[in-house]
RNA sequence: GCCUUGGUGGUGGAAUUGGUAGACACGCAGGACUUAAAAUCCUGUGAUCAUUGCGAUCGUGCGGGUUCAAGUCCCGCCCGAGGUACCA
């Protein structure tokens, strides 16, 4: 009997449906375990062959846990708010719900045909308005609350409140915009507005003026993570600087506990690095340094305390509100003009020219160290949402500031023994102090201590941490995405009563912007509370939805709250998170600062909501070529393609088989190749290849409805964990799949003669149990390290042998059925009925291996000499060492090498090596 | 520039603590079965030399080092991929 994928496959996956196999509900008899994928944005492509390695490597793993007793939790949901869907609209008039819905049925198609075990009843979908009503809800909380920096956590915004009334601002230790101080007095003789005007410095939702980064083309704004190289990621329009009034996300006051959290969680070094630099903690000293005839400071930030005699001049950036209060009337006009230049460049143009540009304010400042008189200058190379927007250039010492003082033939006072700074600075953060006053003689790092001490002591400034981590901009000017649950009155905004929510994304025709430059809700009819009070016009970003999507499977269909605390209780957080690293900068910040944010509210009990995280690499595509002969319409095959002169030609990969053209398909291919001629190599045309990414404008794309329509989903699910480790890149090459399938034959075959099933029930020979007993012990090590691809060849070698052996025993045949099924649970959902179960495999228990069977009774040997390996002998595996180095050299071989020579040095190790030295 | 990765046959890759480099596949070559093809099965397959057999030498990006022994450890380079970019 035949190995028949499609009937097996089919069959199996309706009764998985039928019986809801794969339905997970609270069980507190059994320990829990979360795997999660990172949800798909449903784009209009489909899925292409890459998309599922991920989702097969934790189907695998969720397969596994379960078959260990575990009550697993594996969901699958779709980020189905964004740009794409709504650009199109605006393209085609096609409601985004609309193609969103088309894109995730076509989506859901796909990977049903894969026969992953998601829990489908769990489903989340972000644009559904039970589920955003808690997005919605997190933000009503966000606003609600504010950061205290004695409890270190964010608390009640009524709590600060309270203490404004009764002691004002001084009893308050809290993260705020800026620098406030009031007394309670001042404080409840202010009005209703002013009030909450002051109180937006502290929610950690709140809204404010912004330098944000817009697109013009995509009419709105982007955070840092969705713009590259001046770009916009989605489309690649240009972004510029502008500031407009958003609504932002206090991220930056979790800073420290973002990064703390890091060392807590069990993700690769190279994302936790990731994290580490984005978050980008310095210490450093806050120094004021007198303007000259001013009574004003200037506030800068350095961590190279240190330097502070080599300090030369000082730069502002040009947005630094410093700028317009030092600079002199006669410098005035030269200082407008370059701001007006500044402000015209792009974000692209910015980091394209990098040439040093800049303007003398013409005032001056005095170093509190030295009492010397030093130049104010501005300059786009200091920016200003960093430390105070304003640093004492150090040129000797400080690569940016070096190059601007040469440019502007400012002075550069070396002020570390012997450094040479005639060409470029010296930056690095070692060797001794000179030039430097009391300094003099010591190391950089206690120097700055040293300054440190100083600076305190003669109260010209204190030290002070800096992250680099900004607060994230939380608004976009969108349709297609969560409206905020806020109505102005009379300007200052209010959230709605949770009572309200969701606030329904009303229904809008015309997706553009409106006349007066608004976002596309202002075109929406009744846009107000019943009382009348407008509500916001922008939309939430993609990472809204996306941030705490994890909870929300615990618990789904919850209308009282985001997560129930029995299910909170039980599933705790996901155990192992596979996706992208991609994501790092972006959705694994976002969410960690979202659950840090509702576990100091109580909502949940981690707070870390990822433990372990596992990037799979990218899958690239291989990319096939013909070669046409410039100016003709004949194309020659790739080995003699260096006779002609030949211009390559992407050629559809899936006309293409181990790298021969498939001629007449290519003629069909498209019109323009109809009358295509062929120079051949044996008769063949040979093409060339490439790895490249894989998309459409390539022509690799591989889809996966193809590769299971011809091998089945379980020769694609094996053949993706066979192509290479899990978290590497590697190109997809179709080519190879033949030798899973082939393999998945011969598995068959253990079980079906040509004819009809052949099982045994004998007991098993020494060997036959040898050969199951390492696959056991394989597997299971290799699940656990996330080692799939050699979890696949150890199969191999398995059925390779056990078809040596002839083997039909069921004794040997139940167990292997059983770790086959995380990997291909089709044939051995089959395979295991045809075995004589009746319930589904999924249940099975996973089998332990025994050491009995594995033990060698005879060890084999490298006799090598010198260190070259020359020949091997067997050895009874507790022959001791001495008997083996006697037996070794009185062999004949040994003699006959050794030729005479005296031993220097012999060196056993057990059952593995002898190492004769002369 | 910085951070993170990776570099092993024609290809994808294996080698868990330093211990026979190239497992397992693909491809290729030869053979069996077949009227023929497909499918299947068997044999060979790192390179060079030798080939009558034994073999010999070189081989994990490059150059050094540690060690009885290095793909694996140390030092210095080169190249590819990804991320980041004036963060003071």
């Amino acid at each position: 009997m035949e190995y028949n994928f499609k009937e097996i496959e089919k069959k199996w996956q309706n009764y998985w449906k039928n019986n809801s196999t794969y339905k997970v509900e609270i069980n507190k008899n059994k320990p829990k375990y979360y795997v999660l994928d990172m949800f798909p944005y449903p784009s209009g492509a489909g899925l292409h062959v890459g998309h599922p390695l991920g989702y097969i490597a934790s189907d695998i793993f969720s397969r596994y846990k379960r078959l260990q007793g575990f009550n697993v939790l594996h969901p699958m949901g779709y980020d189905s708010y964004g740009l794409p869907a709504e650009q199109y609209a605006i393209q085609t008039g096609q409601h985004p719900a609309v193609t969103t819905g088309k894109n995730i049925a076509r989506y859901r198609e796909q990977l049903d045909k894969i026969g992953f075990c998601y829990d489908w009843s769990r489903e989340v979908r972000t644009c559904e308005p039970n589920y955003y009503k808690w997005t919605q809800w997190a933000f009503i909380q966000m606003f609600n609350s504010y950061y205290d920096n004695d409890q270190d956590k964010a608390m009640p915004i009524s709590n600060l409140i309270l203490k404004f009334h009764q002691s004002g601002s001084e009893s308050v230790n809290a993260v705020c915009s800026s620098d406030l101080s009031f007394t309670a007095s001042e404080w409840n003789a202010m009005s209703e507005k002013e009030q909450q005007n002051l109180l937006m410095n502290y929610r950690i939702a709140y809204l404010a003026d912004t330098k944000v980064n817009f697109c013009p083309a995509l009419g709105c704004v982007l955070a840092n993570d969705e713009i590259s190289e001046g770009l916009s990621i989605r489309g690649g329009h240009p972004v510029e600087q502008r500031v407009m009034r958003q609504w932002s996300l206090r991220v930056s006051a979790y800073a420290q506990r973002l990064l703390d959290g890091l060392d807590r969680i069990d993700w690769t070094d190279s994302l936790k690095e990731t994290q580490r630099n984005w978050i980008g903690r310095s210490e450093g000293t806050e120094m004021n340094f007198k303007v000259k005839d001013k009574l004003y400071d200037l506030e800068i930030f350095t961590t190279r305390a240190d330097t502070i005699f080599g300090v030369t001049f000082m730069v502002l950036a040009p947005e630094s509100e410093y700028v317009s209060k030092v600079t002199t009337d006669a410098q005035r006009a030269a200082v407008d003009e370059y701001l007006n230049q500044v402000k015209r460049r792009t974000e692209r143009e910015r980091i394209s020219d990098r040439r040093v540009s800049g303007v003398f304010t013409g005032a001056y400042a005095i170093n509190p160290v030295t009492e010397k008189e030093i130049p104010i200058w501005v300059s786009d190379y200091v920016l200003s949402g960093y430390g105070t927007g304003a640093i004492m250039a150090v040129p000797a010492h400080d690569s940016r500031d070096y190059a601007f003082a040469k440019h502007f033939k400012l002075p550069i006072i070396p002020v570390i023994e012997g450094c040479d700074v005639s060409q470029e600075s010296f930056d690095a953060k070692d060797g001794v102090m000179a030039n430097s006053g009391f300094l003099n003689g010591l190391k950089v790092k206690e120097a700055i201590a040293a300054t440190k001490k100083y600076v305190k002591e003669k109260g010209i400034g204190k030290v002070k941490v800096n992250y680099r981590l900004r607060d994230a901009i939380f608004s976009r000017q969108r349709y297609w995405g969560e409206p905020f649950p806020v109505y102005y009155k009379e300007g200052v905004p209010y959230v709605l009563d949770e009572s309200k929510l969701p606030l329904m994304l009303p229904e809008i025709e015309n997706f553009l912007p409106t006349a007066s430059g608004e976002p596309p809700l202002g075109h929406a009819k009744n846009w107000n509370t019943p009382e009348g009070y407008p509500y916001e016009l922008n939309t939430m970003p993609g990472f809204a939805g996306s941030s705490a999507y994890y909870l929300r499977y615990m618990d789904p269909h919850n209308d009282e709250a985001l997560v129930s605390k029995e299910a909170d209780e039980y599933w705790q957080n996901v155990d192992l998170y596979l996706g992208g690293t991609e994501h790092a900068t972006g959705h694994l910040i976002y969410s960690r600062f979202w659950n840090k944010f509702l576990f100091d509210m109580g909502v949940v009990c981690k707070d870390e909501p990822f433990h372990k995280l596992i990037n799979q690499g990218m899958i690239q595509g291989r990319s096939n070529f013909v070669y046409r002969i410039k100016d003709t319409d004949t194309f020659v095959s790739y080995n003699l393609k260096e006779k002609y002169e030949v211009t390559p030609i992407h050629v559809d990969v899936n006309i293409v088989s181990n790298d021969i053209l498939d001629i007449e398909k290519f003629k069909n291919w498209s019109p323009d190749y109809k009358s295509a001629e062929f120079i051949l190599e044996d008769g063949k045309y040979v093409c060339g290849w490439a790895v490249e990414k894989m998309s459409k404008s390539m022509f690799n794309v591989v889809n996966p409805d193809d590769i299971v329509d011809r091998y089945g989903a379980d020769t694609l699910r094996f053949y993706e964990m066979f192509l290479g480790p899990l978290e590497q890149s590697k190109p997809w090459d179709t080519n190879g799949i033949d030798g899973v399938l082939r393999f998945l034959k011969k598995l068959w075959g253990l079980f079906y003669t040509r004819e009809s099933l052949c099982l045994s029930d004998e007991e098993p020979t020494k060997d036959e149990l040898k050969s199951l007993h390492k696959l056991i012990k394989k597997v299971t090590y290799d699940i656990e390290n996330f080692s799939f691809n050699t979890s696949v060849a150890a199969f191999m070698i398995c059925v390779n042998e056990l078809s040596s052996l002839k083997c039909n025993k069921k004794k040997i045949l139940d167990p292997l059925t059983i770790i086959l099924t995380p990997f291909a649970p089709h044939i051995a959902e089959e395979l295991y009925h045809t075995l004589g179960h009746n319930t589904t495999v999924c249940d099975a228990q996973w089998p332990d291996y025994d050491e009995q069977y594995l033990k060698e009774d005879l060890k084999k040997y490298a006799i090598s000499f010198n260190g070259k390996v020359k020949f091997s002998i067997e050895f009874p595996a507790d022959m001791d060492k001495d008997e083996v180095e006697k037996q070794v050299m009185a062999n004949e071989q040994t003699v006959k090498i050794m030729d005479g020579n005296p031993t220097k040095k012999i060196i056993v190790v057990p059952g593995k090596i002898v190492n004769i030295v002369f």
